[in-house]
Formats: C-alpha cells, structure tokens, sequence
DNA sequence: TAGGCGCGTGGTAACGTCAACATTCCTGAG
DNA sequence: CTCAGGAATGTTGACGTTACCACGCGCCTA
C-alpha cells in the first residue's frame, strides 16, 4: 500500500498531458488495471473491499476516464446526435431541450447536426460524428422517407410514421388536434376551419386528419383548409381567406399568433367574432392576446420516451416503451368562446 | 497496383467492427498508413501523384477518418460545449441554431451541456464531455463568474463582461437600449419606463445601462425600473407598475408581449396610450399585437465571432476578432408612436 | 481425498491514429 | 564523380481502454 503510493507519487500523478490514467489509479490502489475497469463498468465481480481501495484511488487523483480511449475500443461513443432543420419554431427548441435532459439522463452526450443541407449530407455529418444513434425532429424526417440511412445507424424519428423501418415516437396530434375540434363544435360553431401546416410535415397531416375526422364525425362540413408554414408570419397571410370563419383551429400557436393579428386588422375580434384554437401551448401561449386556448404537447415526455427507445435499441435492450405515442392534453383559455345565438 | 487491389480485396474491405481504416486504404493504395495519414491531414509533403491514388482508395472504399482514435491520439477531440440553463427564452435558442451552424463551418461538432444544476455541475459534465473548449450562454454566465473553470478548459462566454478572465463576445445591448431609448423621446414622450430583465443577467444590466445613460444624456427623469425574468408572465405581472407610463422600454420582447396584454386588460392601447419597444427581434415580434418596435440582434454573428475566438484559442491562433462586441439595431414597426398634443 | 467449479484477479493484445525518427532516392554544388 | 541536403515515404510505438484468456484459491461434491 504504502509502496504502491510512493510509486504513484513517484509519477507525479500525470503524464505530459496532464491526464490521470487508469493505470496511474491502478498503481495508487495497488491492482492491476483491469481491476480498475471492472469498477469503473460496475462490474460484479469485485471484492467489496478492493472496490473501495480503488474508489478512494480515484477520488483521490482525480480520475476521469477517458472516453475517447473507451469509444476506440469498444466502438461505442456514447453519444447521440440530434438532427434538425430550424429551431424558429418553438416546439422545436423545446423539443431540444428536454432531449438534452433526457440523454444527459441516461448518460450519453447529445450533439447538434443541423439538417438545412438536406438528408445526404445530414447522414454524411452523423456518420461523421460517429454517433452511436440520432434523433431525428419533426421537420427533418420528411426529407429522410426516401434516403436510406447507413447501415447500423440507430434511428429514432419524432412525429413520423410508425412502422417505415425506422423506428419512431410522436405526439397524440390527431387526438389533440380532434378533441380541439370538439371543442369549438361543442361551443356552438356550426363548422370548424383549419391552418394546416406544411404538407411535407407528419405532424401537420396528422393535425388535419384530427380535424377532418371529428368533424366528419359530428356530421358537419368539411371547410378547405388553409396551409402556412408553421410561422407567424404565414398565419397571418392566411388572415385572407379565414376572415369569414367562426371557429378556426390552427396547426400551431405561432400561426395562430399571425392569424389573430390578421383578423383583428380586418375588425374581426378574438373571440367575440372569431374563436381561435392553437396547438403546442409554447410558454408564450398564456399572454398571447387573448390569451390562447390551445392544444398542450408534452415535450418533456415526448424526449424522454425518444431517448429512451433510442438508448435501448443502442444497448442491445428490447424496448420498453409500448405504443409510443404520448398523449396531448386541451387547454382552455381565452381565445375561443360560445357563439351567440 | 493490381496486387494491392488483390489484397485490399482479400481483407473483405472490412474488419469485424465493419470499419475500414487506415491501414485498409493503405494497402488499397499501396503505401503506408501514414501516408494516408498525410493525406487526410493534407501535409504537403506528399507526391501530388500519390495524393491522387490515396484519395482514389479512400473514396472507393469509403473511408472514414476515426475520431476517436484521432482523439485519442492528439488529445484534441475537435468537439466545443455549449453551455446553457434554458432555451425558453427565445434569444438563447437562436444563439444556440446560429452556434451549431457557425461549430459546424469550423468542423467541430457541438455538444449540449445543461447548467441546470449549478456551475460546478456544468463544469464536471464538460470535462468528462473531453470537449476542447466551450461557449458559455448568458444565463449561465453568471453562475461562472466566482467558480474557477477547471484549468485547460478553453471558454467563451457570451454576454459577460469582458476581461474577467475568459473570453467574451455579446452584442452592444447598452447602445441598443439606448436607441430605444432616444427613439421614444424623440417621439415627445417626457421619459421613458423600463422593464428590465433579473439582476443577475449581464445582458439585462447592460440594457438597463444604455437607457439609464440616454435618459441622462437627455437630462430628463430616470424612473425606477420595473424588473421581470425574460418570461412574458413576469411581463404581465409589470403591467400594474408601469400602467399609468407613456412609454417602456422592454429588456426582450417576450416581457413585452406580457406587458402589451395586460395594459390592454386595463384600458390603455398600445401604441395609442402607451408606446412600447422591446429587445432581440424574435421571428414573432412583427406578429405581435401591434407589431412590436424593437431592437435587432444579430444572433448569427455573435454565434459567429463566439466560435471564431474559442477555435482560434484552442488551435493556438491569435485571435483576430477585434472588439468582440456586434452591433445592434432598432426596427421599427407599430407598438410606439408619436404622443399627441 | 481427488476432482471440479466459481470467484476475484492479472496479463496481453488490440482498437485507429499520428508524432518522431529512419530510410531511400534524387538533385545539384564542388 | 562525390557527397551534402532535401523531398517523399516508411517503421515503430504509444495514446487509454477493454475483451479475452489464464491463473490461483477456497469450497463443494462424490
């Protein structure tokens, strides 16, 4: 013991790059090195005793292990990456956020691969990067449907379809997006219209279907949906052609933001003339004026199962997590209201 | 040539770990790894006609340099941090966009760190990221101005004082506010209130600054701030003390939005009444009811130059990046207007 | 009491790359 | 014609880690 710790002093506890190595704690504890690695990976098959010498080691020197050394040689970088187009919508950044969380959770390291390129160099740049697996948002997984992704890259894509060989988590928007519908119709709107999103976007498609379906199923008509780019700025062009409507319920909450403004340069109030339903329930939904009514996604959630299902696939885990789709919730607040009769 | 194709043939072109390395493509090319090596780090002492069969090889085998074993090697993991606390505030998530892109241009991958739990935190979960440097977000930043970074750990701090020990790069909040400032007077109203953001924020004391400076320079009264926490909740909740103000001066636009709705809630419109500007022009202000009067920042050349003066550090360069502050500018839209005599 | 088995541990090699040094070949000056 | 010197390329080893195998020990079973 003692002479392990001269030996280890005898190092001046670093080499030139001023790292701490497992051998160095090796030394210090007195075992070998690959004693030392069982501790670091948790490994069973250590006497108690031992793993406590080698802790205090590390404690003691300051030991990191080094995860370069480790993704060399095991072929694992613990890492995954994060591919987007834009984080102007504000789902998306919430998305990001709460994926951080999550990964950082489950001890992986989460890096950003911007998509504006499209998908071959987006796969180019992850390959690249050597991640173990990526999460691939909203907006970029319509440009993946047809590019295969290489050969052993994990993929999981948030609000795409199920079932297209990748595997994929989403929001309830079609659950979301029918019960807002209901909403209005339950408050007397003898029809409901809708600012759809892009076509290219899941998300946006599943939204309309919600729509289409509660309104079908309530008997009524089926109003053109109008389309906008998930921007405020789109809501608002979109101002033209729903300045009639009643009730309208919008694919997102920045949409509505521009379409509130567009009806109330056209005189037309929210909600005394117009009732507006969003979708997201972004943090700036509750001082929008009137302040919105709106679908509320639980992104949190939504990261968390992504990770999940991501990490587990990595690590060889059967997946858990069951039908992947986490629920959306109403939330009432200002902007839609009973028609007057 | 055609008995190195042979033997590159017979190696199947893939190890076990399905990788093809170095020495594959050295063989492929019949010349040694550190040819290759050459090549891949375009030294130039290499035959250009030899370059020419390297490069044939690696791209018909599909070459791939490994980071990790690059890493490994140099010490330098080609990777930066970004170190945030929130992106709730719609500045940081645009910071963080413009900063993945501007990572990528320099071809170092971006990885996130959280900084929920405190600085000591962050800078644990950095080292064991083995990133070669970090960008620090403002909210952060403030967190780091006691604890001592762990020594070798390059970092860039955005919106932080200069000079306190690491770099720093931010925008000229003070002689934006001060634009807004004197654009409100200039406008007849007698002064100008001000909803500043949390006292910790570098940013927010800056913004605070240049109004307080304007209003002096202009030698009228400097009314006591109001202060909110970026969120447009803490906006609304500022209504009250600012009610009965002509003008306001908003540290972001989202404490705007807050303080629009609810001086609306108490009768007085925006900009008939009250003349409002906000700060950062986030993509929703032109949507905004009124479109809102702000300051412009420019988010991708602060990503920029944070990026340029942490690469430059960490490759040894001397950093040409000179004042480190970029510049801001007011937009007007429709939330001020002239007073009325 | 002999054989076997599981436990805790150690030794060795290899992951892919690049720095340092070594080697070969060619050019041109003396 | 010889030899210095530089350009192009090759050889060796190490970065820190973990997979694989081997070893010795104590205990159980037959």
């Amino acid at each position: 013991m003692t002479e392990a710790d001269r030996s280890a002093a005898d190092m001046r506890g670093r080499t030139h790059s001023g790292r701490v190595s497992m051998a160095m704690v090796a030394a210090s504890a007195g075992v070998s090195g690959q004693t030392v690695s069982r501790v670091v990976n948790e490994s069973p098959r250590v006497d108690p005793a031992t793993r406590a010498r080698v802790e205090a080691a590390m404690a003691e020197l300051g030991y990191r292990p080094h995860r370069a050394a480790r993704a060399l040689r095991t072929g694992r970088s613990q890492t995954i990456g994060l591919v987007f187009t834009t984080l102007a919508t504000v789902g998306n950044s919430r998305m990001l956020q709460a994926t951080a969380e999550a990964a950082a959770e489950r001890g992986y390291a989460l890096t950003l691969v911007t998509a504006s390129d499209g998908v071959a160099e987006s796969f180019e740049k992850l390959s690249l990067q050597e991640v173990d697996g990526a999460i691939v948002l909203n907006e970029a997984s319509a440009l993946m449907a047809d590019a295969q992704p290489p050969s052993g890259l994990r993929l999981v894509v948030v609000d795409a379809p199920t079932g297209v060989g990748f595997a994929s988590v989403h929001s309830d928007h079609a659950g979301g997006a029918a019960s807002a519908t209901r909403y209005l119709l339950s408050l007397g709107h003898k029809t409901v219209h809708h600012l759809a999103g892009p076509a290219s976007s899941f998300a946006a498609a599943e939204r309309e279907r919600g729509w289409r379906e509660a309104l079908n199923a309530a008997g009524v008509d089926v109003p053109a949906p109008a389309r906008g780019d998930w921007g405020a700025a789109s809501g608002f062009s979109a101002g033209r052609a729903l300045s009639s409507a009643s009730a309208v319920f919008c694919a997102n909450d920045q949409m509505a933001l521009g379409l509130v403004r567009a009806l109330a340069e056209r005189g037309r109030r929210v909600p005394e003339d117009v009732s507006v339903v969003g979708f997201d329930d972004v943090p700036d939904a509750a001082n929008y004026r009137p302040p919105l009514t709106t679908i509320h996604q639980d992104f949190a959630a939504l990261a968390h199962r992504a990770v999940s299902v991501l990490v587990d696939a990595i690590e060889g885990a059967a997946s858990t997590e069951r039908p992947e789709v986490v629920p959306t919730a109403l939330v009432i607040r200002a902007s839609a209201t009973a028609v007057l009769r």
